[in-house]
DNA sequence: CTCCTTTATTGATCCAGATCAATTAATCCT
DNA sequence: AGGATTAATTGATCTGGATCAATAAAGGAG
């Protein structure tokens, strides 16, 4: 990361691709646009932004001027300490928007970074704006109303959660959302590193590669460096879901049907 | 709490008190609404809802259709993991919209409940989204993406900061918000208890307790059951933010400036 | 290819904050 | 008022996950 990250000049230029048969269509801004729109939208998104892994798409503190809609790749958003410390608040995939958090001070309050070669769609949000459009107003609200409730669910994750339910609840989380964009859910590649993980999960490094192992040895995944195996989705949703607060899983049934979980708990 | 949380029947009765003339509405959906629009805008909100302590606004997982600005009084949120344990995902204090995660799915995603006896004002999200004014989803969008920031921000302290540093993080919010309302940063009451305070921040509530004494002895604050005061905003923030990670504590300067901290380090 | 840097794994030890336990102080009934 | 429930404080002990440490494995640059 160190070379590439340091100030990496970002490409930009037009990528032939219409919005009109975009695959990614029905989860960004021009969702549910008629075709008079989606041609005055195509006409503001015209500038692609390509990225390699470790560039910045914006940082916090910056002046805010627009969102930013992944085509292909991914990143990760985060805030900083005071001291200096990253935390990361989310991790984004096609079809995902950012920005959202910055449209109320116009300045972003946190900052993204490519976790491998991305491309993105540019919208200036002024000119957003100016098409004065129904559908985008509506959309952006609900994406934004969506990105809320997200964020909700991740502090429920922090706050409640033990560490391996954490690593469990991200990968299902993952295998949901490759399956949503049509990709496998039972096999897929992380984009972000353990450190990433353990960053967002609040877990050590060391802590999140035991967990891998742990995970492993149960069966419930195959995992070799950043390539990641579900063998039973339903039975990880089911550890990351588990309704054994810390204090009852030593008091657990071993018979049967949790053969896999006890090898976990 | 016990029964008054139960089922307790809400009471929905017109108050007498116009937007135009309401102190609050500057924070409000209201807030640059033009004299014929706030004319609609109040025909809409003519109803508001009394809440006693414990009584609930909504519950997650119903049906959304109104948003609830806090008029007086005080209310938190909170989700449910899957085993049913309460995590609260926010304080909300008069001038406070609720309810913005809900309008994507228009299903409740998260619980609201009254931490003291309160007032709100109902506002029906079909009507003002059929007065189809520009100000109002505005002003939606904003308030929704400052909703992400503080989330963000909050997913932050939970992730990064230490015990000592999220309760004083807390107060020093809350003080933030009690000046912006036009009351003491000072002197206020705290109208959660130390269990509430314990579930947002991720203690548990006798480390709340002890953390609230250590505070006390270092002169920062002075407490006295839910009543607080505090004797110096400017160092309780400082304390907050402080930029010395947890392994580097027990190296601090004893030495003047940093006196009233070092009772606490 | 070799050297170097980065990323990941695994083991040993430690500690911040949780849990367990006992006491006190409010507040709520009847 | 008096007994009962709930909220808060304070002390003693325990533990999940952090930190420290060493090694391995994979890229990457020349």
């Amino acid at each position: 990361m160190g070379t590439v990250k340091a100030d990496n000049v970002v490409s930009i230029k037009p990528v032939k691709v219409s919005c009109k048969d975009c695959r990614l269509r029905k989860f960004c801004l021009a969702a549910d646009l008629n075709a008079v729109e989606l041609g005055m939208f195509e006409r503001i998104t015209q500038h692609r932004r390509s990225l390699e892994r470790g560039a910045q798409v914006f940082h916090s503190g910056e002046k805010f001027n627009t969102l930013y809609t992944v085509r292909t790749g991914s990143l990760k958003t985060y805030t900083l300490t005071p001291d200096g410390r990253e935390q990361i608040t989310g991790f984004y995939l096609p079809g995902d928007l950012i920005g959202l958090d910055a449209m109320s001070s116009r300045v972003h309050g946190s900052s993204a970074e490519a976790l491998e070669t991305t491309n993105l769609c540019a919208l200036p949000f002024n000119r957003l704006s100016s098409m004065q459009s129904e559908s985008i107003q509506q959309r952006l609200l609900n994406l934004a109303s969506e990105e809320i409730k997200n964020r909700d669910q991740h502090i429920t994750l922090l706050g409640k959660e033990s560490a391996d339910q954490r690593l469990a609840s991200l990968l299902v989380h993952l295998a949901d959302r490759f399956k949503t964009l049509g990709y496998s859910a039972q096999q897929f590649n992380l984009s972000m590193s353990r450190a990433d993980i353990g960053n967002y999960l609040s877990l050590a490094i060391e802590t999140v590669s035991r967990l891998f192992a742990k995970l492993r040895n149960s069966g419930l995944i195959a995992v070799d460096r950043r390539q990641l195996g579900i063998n039973n989705l339903d039975e990880l949703r089911n550890f990351a879901a588990s309704e054994f607060p810390k204090d009852v899983r030593n008091h657990l049934p071993t018979d049967g049907s949790r053969a896999a979980l006890s090898v976990l708990i």
